[in-house]
DNA sequence: GTTAGCACTCCAAAAGAGTGAGTGCTAAAT
DNA sequence: ATTTAGCACTCACTCTTTTGGAGTGCTAAC
C-alpha cells in the first residue's frame, strides 16, 4: 500500500514529467512550495517507489520517468480530471451550435477540433450501422447498362454503388423490383437486410418478375455493400510535434499503422461505456504499444454506435483530455438521440 | 552550349545520384565502363558544369550533387522515359481490368497502386464537375423537418447533403418542387446550374409553387454545394522512407501543408495537356520547395478534368514515373470516354 | 524518521586526432 | 590544345578523450 506521502510524490513526479517531458529528480520535487521535506526523504521514497514498480530510470543515475504501471495507477487513482477551461467549452459549444446539416461534416469537424485542442491525433469512427434502418432505395440509370443504386438510411447517411444492369430483365421490371425493395425494406435495420432478402424477396420476387433468379443475382450485387462504418481524422501529424517522436522510423511506424482500417477498427472496436484508457503495452496493436490510446463511446437508443479517441505518446496530459473526450461523447449522444 | 561530353557526364551523374544519393565525384564516374577519360578530366568537366549552375557541392572538397537547374536540364533533355517493365503493365492492367464499379473506388485504387509503385506519394484529383452534367435530384424526407437532397451526376458521381425543410411549404408542393428541378435540370453541366436556376426556375416557381420566395431560398440552399473535387492520396507516408526526410521537422512541414485542401488545390490546379514537372523552388507553395512535383492530365471529351500526380524528394526516378503516370493519365482518359 | 554530506555513476556536450574521399592546380605527356 | 598524373589541401565523419553536471545511494549525524 501506498502512502500518503508516496501518493503525493508519485502525483508530483508524474504531473512533472508530461510537462516537461525530462527524467525528473529528487531536487527538482523538493524545490517545490507545497513540499516540505528535504531531497534525500524523497530520494528514499523514490527507490520504494522504483521497487513498487511505479517508476523507472533511464540509467542508474538520472531522474526517475513514470513506468506504464505509473501511469495506470495514476489515471485509476490519481486523476480528477480537470474541469473544462472557458475556452475548451466555448470551442465545443461552437461546434455543436453550428448548424451543421450533414452529419458527415459533424464528424470532420469534431475530429479536427479535438486535435487542435489537444495536439494529439484524434480518431472518430463513425455510427456503425446497426442500430440504424434503412429508410430509401434508389435506382438512378446512368445510360448504357451502368446505374447508381442509391441508400439512405434513417441517420440521413446516404450510401451508393455503382451497378450494373442485368441483362435478362427489362426496364419496366428493374422499376418493379425497386418498389418492392422500397416497400418491403424500408424500415427494417440494416444489420438484419441479407437475412430479410434471403427470407422474404425471393417469394414476392417469383410471384411479380419474370426472370427472377437474374432479379435475385443483381439484388445479391446491390447489397453487397460492406457495412464499413467511416473513420474520421483529426491531427494525422500530430505526433510530429511529439518530442518522443523525434525519430523518423517511429513516426513511420505509427502513421503506416493508422493508414490500416484493420488496425483502426482493431483498436477503436467494441467499447463498454465511459471512458478507456489503454496504456502502452497494454495496446493489442503491436504498433502503438508506445502510446496511449482514450476512447469514449457515444450512443444512440442507449446502445454503443460509435466511439471518439485520442492517440498520444504513453506521457499524455490525461487530465485534460479525459474531461475533453467525456464532454464531447455526451455531446454526440444527444446530438444522435435529439435528432433521429 | 554544352558538349557532347558533357552532357554524358551530367547524365550519369545525375543518375548515378538518383540511385545512390551521394555526392557523386570524378573518380566514380571514371570508374565506368562506357568511361574513357580519366578522372582529372571529369573534374575539369565538372568544375565546368558547377560553374553553368547545372552541379553544386555540398562542401569544398565534396563530390557533386545536381541542382535543381541541374534536374531540370536533365528532365527536359536528357530524360527518355524508360519503357514500363511488365511488372508495373501488369499492375497497371489489373487495376483496370478489374471490374471496379465505383469511380471513387479506381481513384483509391490507383493512388495506392502508384505509390506503390514508386515509393513517392501520389495525389489525384477527382474529375472536376465542369464538363458533367446532372442526371438526378431526389430529396428524400428523415422525419421532422430533416431531409437528404441526392444529386447524381452524369460520371455517376453521388452527392449528398443534408437539408432542413422550409416551414412554410406542403409537402406536396415539396414534391412539385422536386419534379420541375428534375425535368428542368437534368443535362444541364454542373457549372451551369445556378445560372440555370436563377434565370429560369424563378418563372417556373411562381406560376407552381404558392410561397414561391421561401421555396427559392430553399432551393438556393441545397445547391449552396461546394463544387469541390475530391482527393485521393496514397502513400502519404512515402516520403519517411526517403533518406531526405529523416529530420521530423521536413516531414512535419511537408505532411502538414499536405493535410490543407486549399494547399492541394493550389499545387495540382489548371494544369496544361500532357506531363508537368516542376522542381523545387519552381513550386509555388512553399512547404513543398524541396520536393519535386509531377502531374499528368486526363481528360473527358478533349477537356481537362482531374489530374494525378506524385511528389516526392527533389532526386526523384523521373524516368520511371513520368512513364508511368503517362500511361496511368491516358488510361483514366480512356476510362471515363468509354464510360459515359 | 529525517536530513546533510559525500563518493560514485552516467549522460551529454565539447574538444581533439586520424582517416578518406574529393577537389583544384600545375606541369608533363600526348 | 587536350588529357593526364601527381600532389597539396579541405572538409566531413568517426572514434576517443575530457569535462561538467545532474542525479543517485549510502552513511552518519540530527
Amino acid at each position: 500500500m501506498l502512502s500518503e506521502r508516496q501518493l503525493f510524490i508519485l502525483q508530483v513526479l508524474i504531473d512533472d514529467y508530461i510537462q516537461h517531458v525530462e527524467p525528473v529528480g529528487s531536487r527538482t520535487i523538493s524545490k517545490r512550495e507545497d513540499v516540505h521535506f528535504s531531497s534525500a526523504t524523497i530520494r528514499n521514497e523514490l527507490a520504494d517507489l522504483e521497487d513498487m514498480g511505479y517508476l523507472e530510470k533511464t540509467h542508474t543515475s538520472s531522474g526517475r520517468v513514470p513506468s506504464e504501471k505509473g501511469y495506470r495507477f495514476y489515471v485509476d487513482h490519481l486523476l480528477s480530471p480537470t474541469i473544462l477551461s472557458t475556452a475548451d467549452i466555448f470551442n465545443i459549444q461552437d461546434l455543436f451550435n453550428e448548424k451543421l446539416a450533414e452529419t458527415e461534416r459533424i464528424f470532420e469537424q469534431s475530429a479536427k477540433i479535438l486535435s487542435e485542442l489537444t495536439n494529439y491525433t484524434s480518431i472518430i469512427l463513425g455510427p456503425e450501422a446497426l442500430e440504424t434502418t434503412l429508410k430509401h432505395i434508389q435506382l438512378i440509370p446512368l445510360g448504357g447498362q451502368q446505374a447508381v443504386a442509391i441508400f439512405v438510411t434513417s441517420t440521413g447517411h446516404v450510401e451508393n454503388r455503382h451497378v450494373s444492369l442485368p441483362g435478362g430483365i427489362a426496364p419496366e421490371e428493374i422499376e418493379t423490383l425497386v418498389n418492392i425493395l422500397n416497400e418491403k425494406l424500408t424500415g427494417v435495420p440494416l444489420a438484419e437486410l441479407h437475412q430479410k432478402i434471403r427470407d422474404e424477396l425471393n417469394l414476392v420476387f417469383r410471384k411479380h418478375i419474370n426472370n427472377h433468379q437474374q432479379a435475385s443475382l443483381f439484388i445479391d450485387d446491390i447489397f453487397k455493400w460492406s457495412n464499413r462504418d467511416k473513420i474520421f481524422f483529426g491531427g494525422k501529424t500530430k505526433m510530429l510535434y511529439q518530442p518522443e517522436f523525434r525519430d523518423v522510423e517511429k513516426v513511420r511506424i505509427l502513421l503506416d499503422a493508422l493508414e490500416e482500417k484493420t488496425v483502426i477498427e482493431q483498436l477503436l472496436s467494441a467499447n463498454n461505456e465511459g471512458i478507456t484508457v489503454t496504456i502502452g503495452q497494454e495496446n493489442q496493436v503491436e504498433a502503438v504499444r508506445n502510446c496511449s490510446l482514450i476512447k469514449a463511446s457515444y450512443s444512440f437508443h442507449g446502445k454503443h454506435i460509435g466511439t471518439i479517441s485520442l492517440i498520444g505518446p504513453t506521457r499524455m496530459e490525461y487530465k485534460r483530455v479525459i474531461g475533453l473526450l467525456d464532454t464531447i461523447s455526451k455531446e454526440f449522444t444527444n446530438l444522435f438521440n435529439a435528432r433521429y
